[in-house]
DNA sequence: TGACAATATGAATGGCTGTTCATATACTAT
DNA sequence: ATAGTATATGAACAGCCATTCATATTGTCA
């Protein structure tokens, strides 16, 4: 892949991750608090295939959003690639597809933490 | 700080990283086959303190852009404390400022080259 | 089948910001 | 001083997109 070509990509991923709901969105799904993962060392769980899911519901009272919102930004998320669904009833769970994105918030968020 | 304001600052951040021109500006300040770091691993140098300065001219000339925008997007990246300067003359030097950026930029990269 | 719950979708809009153009400032050299 | 070079700044505009409101779809249970 050129480099100009790379550049329009990471514009993408970063504009898509650059919004404070879907912001809020990801930050609920990766709560490793309650992180479902059985590896040992979980807990504060690093792995990249640490990551919960949660219906929509779940994550608009959880963000305190609207139910069309968070929805809307579930579909950018999902179009994007950054999360995935699993339907289950009445029910779609969601859930982040990738370890960079668990990576590429924590970083962003040790940055901001260490410039106060 | 509360997670809120957290995620405000990140989405301040990532939303000052997520634009093509300051995109290409960075990537030219983190330009790692030129860089004048002394350490001795340097070369494909990923550390921190290893980063590299250019004058406003050379930046526009590298990226393509136009004197004007490149000078307003320096600024931005300026008051986002991404970025420094260094006044010598009639120039003035930029500088990359921080490596969590660096580190930010290198996931972002792996993630959209990883996934085509 | 009908009522209810969960989720998705479409249209409309208001605010934000990237870019350009024109111009100002700062520094150098003759 | 004057001309020339390097950089910064301000105003204005155009395009994008986050959010809301209203409504559609899908599934469950009685």
């Amino acid at each position: 892949m050129e480099n100009e070509n790379i550049i329009r990509k990471v514009e993408k991923l970063l504009n898509i991750a650059s919004d404070f709901t879907r912001l809020k969105i990801m930050n609920a799904l990766l709560d490793e608090s309650k992180c479902t993962c059985t590896c040992d060392s979980c807990g504060s769980c690093r792995h990249r295939h640490c990551m919960i899911e949660k219906c929509v519901g779940d994550i608009c009272n959880e963000i305190g959003a609207s139910q069309s919102l968070v929805s809307h930004q579930l579909k950018v998320l999902k179009n994007a690639n950054l999360i995935d669904s699993r339907k289950e009833g009445n029910r779609v769970f969601y859930f982040l597809k990738d370890g960079h994105i668990k990576d590429l918030l924590r970083i962003a968020t040790d940055h901001v933490m260490e410039e106060g």
